[in-house]
DNA sequence: ACCCACATGTAATGTGTTACATGATTTT
DNA sequence: AAAATCATGTAACACATTACATGTGGGT
């Protein structure tokens, strides 16, 4: 029930669409959730039904209409119980380092690539939580406890940004010094080991 | 199909047992991947079939017969060829940052509580992973580049437990100053905005 | 007596991804 | 003329979690 909390959790700071919900956990909530429009429509229209939220259909010119959804009290005292429970850290399933713990398997400069390829991601993403964190979160020891919450999150994508990149930079390093000190750069026969 | 290759990752290395493979993505592999046997076991049904790997039972005393799993020529290039194509970064989807971004909905003390479980929990997981960098992966220059890459994941996972811990540190010592300059502890009226 | 380690699986349920579907308006 | 934005959904499939199931041997 996580995507349904994180939906919540939008639509108590201001209620909005589906459609304005897709585009946030698209954008800048996108650090710490994502999600497809088939699974927050999925997810609202449950919702719903539980008596979480309430919809408000609004007709548009020139456009389809919208159904606007805002948390009723239930759903309110439902979000606050749940913040207040205890959560697990993250499971993290990262393909790029069971890559990493193989790319013996490979010659050295396919892994570097790659690594220069995420380095530059990371880069990119960083340099808009950067922007973010000008525009949105200037003074924010003198702004609304909302607006402070939400920066620590926001500190969080930061920080994670800049941890990869440091790491890809090591990795790299690390790589480029191994293949100028050893001759071989790679293959090699299965160890025969024995079960 | 990334559960699959995150085995064929392991048994690349040495053949294998299912219970095996179960321990290691609960351990020593766990800061880049996670998997429970039931899934792990029909990962490997799959496998089996495909002709990436091949099974060997072994009959023991007292104890149940198990099963040793070893990649074939087809699944080592299968694996090979994995490598080499380029990777996503993580999707993340983190439950305290959820709450984190509306953590001004309960008192500052119960997100402070939170914070310092979460501090504690990364900061046994880095103990962790420093007693096997300690253990594991002394002279790593010199060492086998099987090692060497398995290394460089490792480092990843000592990064990322010690920046979580870096960010614990700050949200805690923020919302502190943050509760003692204002008055309120937080609850307020939903913010009656228009959709 | 009870629980843990060993060792393998099935079944049901829940969550997430990909593909398909529609249709007007605005931008390139 | 083609593509993107606005706006909502259904359906099929893949993947993950939780519960259930079995049976021996060793430690507390």
């Amino acid at each position: 029930m996580a995507l349904a909390h994180a939906i919540m959790s939008l639509l108590v700071d201001s209620p909005q669409s589906g459609y304005d919900l897709t585009k946030k956990f698209d954008g800048s909530v996108g650090y710490f959730w994502k999600a497809t429009h088939q699974q927050i429509y999925k997810d609202l229209a449950k919702l719903e039904t539980q008596g979480w939220i309430d919809a408000e259909v609004i007709a548009q010119e020139g456009r389809p209409d919208k159904k606007c959804y805002s948390v009723t009290q239930l759903g309110r005292q439902q979000l606050i119980d749940w913040i207040a429970q205890p959560t697990e850290p993250m499971v993290i399933r990262e393909e790029l380092l069971v890559k990493t713990s193989v790319s013996y398997l490979v010659p050295i400069p396919v892994t570097v690539a790659e690594l220069k390829r995420h380095h530059q991601l990371h880069t990119a993403r960083l340099a808009l939580y950067h922007d973010m964190e000008q525009q949105y979160f200037q003074n924010i020891r003198e702004r609304s406890p909302e607006w402070q919450s939400r920066y620590l999150t926001l500190r969080r994508g930061i920080r994670y940004e800049q941890d990869y990149i440091g790491w890809c930079d090591e990795a790299i390093q690390f790589l480029t010094e191994c293949a100028s000190s050893s001759a071989s750069p790679a293959p090699g026969q299965p160890p025969a080991h024995q079960c």
